[in-house]
DNA sequence: CGTTGTGAAATGATTCACAGCT
DNA sequence: AGCTGTGAATCATTTCACAACG
């Protein structure tokens, strides 16, 4: 198709909101929007936004704004949300219970294959509907259900070690949730959640007394 | 003091991985470390890392590096990790429940001190030694307990009212865990965790067959 | 008109290069 | 020698300003 131009970190956080907004907006049965009207939505700026989409295309039309219907699609095709992304859980504690229940997941194309875990006592159980699988057969059933994507959801001293196994084993990309770094050299993608950090940043803000809504990231 | 000059937010951020280590690294036993080695172990460059620190202080010998002592006494300071921060937490699902049972927490500083949710068969039962309380107590609770944050996981649609109410209490900073904006002007800081999005980035960066660890953010 | 798409300008963050301290 | 702290340079992102379009 196009050849591809690297688009900027930034502008892809934003993308998974204005599709997400974009699919709310049409399934509350509304055909349009201008770039004004979603930034009102997502608290940000005109401009923003259709720089932002510019990056990915022009659809849109002048004195209109962006059909949702077209929007959406287009949308879900960059952000490879047309497909579905077989995923396995490791660790089943309460965050991964939590996350493999977690609904939106679900139903926005991730769908969890296997999950696994290296407390006995936790293997053989059923968390929301999947079993929870032993630590040993990690290799094989990521490899035997294809899996492309692997949730890290153990202690930090265990979270280097499941990941070199789902890499090794076949995962191309590591949601990690542990609170350290983890090292994949080039054989995979990692995205973090630092829910300590995260809190911390929070506590940081408030103490500065710089009260306003400095969302940022996540 | 010194007159505050704002820090930039990604500066923040690293911040508080630089306390992480730094804590880690005393715990170890050890009582200085360079900015390159500390660049080593968190994935950032030495340069990266004396800038940020710059930013907070000139603490640090020429020719020899940070006292480990020294600096994590600076960053806790600086990050308001030097006193309780007494949290509610709204919503008592899955990700409630794994929040106010997330271990780094407690240990951090952020003292769980209401648990509500909604559900009427979630009310009296206790979690994680948290007794859930319905929701009609939150301004009560929150005012006597003197609440400072406020973490939000409940479904998008009542995140707002939530948030509405948390802050008429007097709450000052919100962790918000739904999947949409919160509004709340001036009158307090948000900080978002925003798992679908996390996650469609994720598998953004493996579509495009971008490997490597550009990790990013949490 | 209202709205998009986009060069150009402004702002923000990172990296370089090195003076200066121990 | 090894390392910090920082001004200057580079690179990235956002915002401005406006031409073109329906």
């Amino acid at each position: 198709m196009s050849a591809r131009q690297t688009i900027p970190g930034p502008t892809v956080k934003r993308l998974t909101l204005y599709l997400r907004e974009a699919e709310r907006r049409l399934a509350a049965g509304e055909s349009q929007v201008s770039s004004r009207e979603l930034g009102r939505s997502l608290g940000l700026g005109d401009t923003q936004i259709r720089k932002d989409l510019s990056h990915v295309g022009q659809f849109g039309q002048a004195g209109v704004g962006y059909r949702l219907h077209s929007l959406v699609e287009q949308l879900r095709g960059i952000l490879g949300k047309d497909r579905i992304w077989r995923t396995a859980v490791v660790g089943a504690g309460r965050l991964g219970q939590a996350i493999m229940s977690y609904g939106p997941f679900a139903r926005e194309g991730f769908e969890i294959c296997a999950v696994f875990d290296a407390a006995p006592d936790m293997v053989g159980k059923e968390v929301g509907g999947h079993r929870i699988r032993p630590m040993e057969d990690l290799e094989m059933l990521v490899r035997e259900r294809e899996i492309l994507l692997g949730i890290v959801a153990v202690p930090r001293e265990a979270a280097q070690q499941v990941a070199d196994r789902l890499i090794e084993a076949g995962v191309l990309g590591l949601l990690n949730f542990a609170p350290t770094r983890l090292d994949v050299g080039d054989r995979a993608s990692v995205a973090s959640v630092d829910l300590s950090s995260r809190l911390e940043r929070l506590a940081f803000q408030v103490s500065l007394g710089l009260k306003g809504s400095i969302d940022a990231e996540d």
